[in-house]
DNA sequence: GCAGTTAGCATAACGCTGTTATGTTAAAAA
DNA sequence: TTTTTAACATAACAGCGTTATGCTAACTGC
């Protein structure tokens, strides 16, 4: 009753079914938040029984964690479009405003990937946590190549970018939990933030300011270069993906 | 047979029913998590039925809504034991300090105030984050006396202040998610947090850095101040419930 | 080609959850 | 005293994640 209407279901592998899960599971959740992920009404939806999640997750951990790992890879992606120029301080802002837009264009997917447990009682591994850290790594060398052009007094380039994560990933948080209120300029800020992070040193202020000034205007190439391949790089055969929803501009 | 064992069980207004409820699910909250808040097992615990908790908070959401407005309590307890000084930064660096420890000392009570929604359906209402920001308006008003000691730029009060409140708020969402690895010092991160906010202009990098190094030395006194009743500790004996109760205001 | 194994999935059930309809009862109101 | 009311108990319902069982098609060895 519950099995695909059509299709000759075969009984090994069938190379549809995973992909279908994640990718319904994907829409549930930017659709209608993480209430909606449950195993019957993802089962329903991909026309199976709820034992496809066990054979394909392990459990609705599993698919969980599988979101959150589609997660990181949309970040991942905005960053991968972030280019080197020769001003680096303008470079890492643009990784700070790229952050936000994925944060901002997937709210649901965000506060999974960072609302810690609570869902189903899944909770993230040491692993996961470090697949999570891996995606920073780019912008811990941008904070060198700062620190190299000294636009930013000597230090640990890895706690400049943990300062920039932890100062963005709050507002972010904030954002999302409406918490600030309207009228609130969000996008102040940030640009305070990043100019707090960026000035360690003087009277380079005016400087600094330039290049969060550049960076905002850099973001919209960035985001128009993630849109047309969106997240995932599925076999591109009868994928589902919707084409992700665009986002205002930080 | 669920029904209290010796009580006369009064049928109108039971004085007793209601913060029982609530501590139990500070309790259970506290020391086991999220997964534990459920009705049945707060219920069981208080030794009356799951419809306790539907005439006493309207269902599970009224009765997380209390938790978040407890977590508030807390915070707004622990601020109150910030004095002003003549060094208004140190104070604002207090605060940031405060906030820390309590949402260290009251991870799952954290995690519920702004974890957003996922927990049993439950989401804040617009009154609820006003009564969250309303905590803030000391910070707003410690921002303000350091613009006037031209300590900070001149500029907006409540800008600097929710600067300082969305960077520790994620430094401090990423430590209890413990995305922040080991050995990693958060502290580290924090007090770059705190410098960063505070040198708005030029040369003052010094006075700020004595500033940051005295708010570490006043907060161990501020925890003093709060312990005597205070979070989680309830050590002496098998007391259930910490007194704890702060009015809030519109 | 055939037999045995295996893995993906359907079905149905278990225990749990939040919630609700109904009944009971004691306190407040008349 | 009588009526009303609200706090709570009991029991049930729908939905959840999970698991045991069985079926069957695909793989494996011959």
């Amino acid at each position: 009753m519950l099995c695909n209407t059509v299709k000759v279901s075969p009984r090994r592998s069938n190379p549809q079914t995973r992909p279908a899960l994640v990718d319904i599971a994907a829409r549930l959740l930017a659709d209608e938040g993480p209430q909606a992920l449950s195993a019957r009404r993802i089962a329903t939806e991909a026309g199976s029984s709820t034992m496809a999640v066990y054979t394909n997750f392990g459990g609705m951990s599993g698919l969980v964690r599988e979101m959150v790992y589609e997660g990181f890879a949309r970040l991942q992606d905005y960053f991968s479009h972030v280019s080197r120029t020769a001003d680096p301080v303008a470079d890492i802002a643009l990784f700070g405003r790229a952050y936000r837009h994925n944060a901002l264009t997937n709210p649901h997917l965000y506060a999974v990937m960072f609302g810690g447990a609570s869902l189903a009682g899944f909770s993230l591994t040491a692993e996961d946590r470090q697949y999570g850290r891996y995606t920073l790594s780019t912008v811990v060398e941008c904070a060198t190549r700062c620190i190299t052009a000294e636009r930013f007094r000597a230090g640990d380039a890895e706690l400049v970018a943990h300062q920039l994560w932890t100062a963005i990933h709050g507002l972010v948080t904030l954002e999302l939990g409406e918490y600030l209120i309207e009228p609130f300029d969000a996008d102040r800020v940030f640009e305070a933030q990043l100019t707090g992070l960026m000035i360690g040193a003087g009277d380079i202020l005016e400087e600094a300011t330039r290049s969060v000034a550049s960076s905002k205007r850099r973001l919209r190439k960035v985001i128009e270069g993630v849109r047309p391949d969106p997240v995932d790089d599925r076999p591109a055969g009868d994928r589902r993906r919707r084409p992700r929803q665009a986002a205002p501009a930080g």
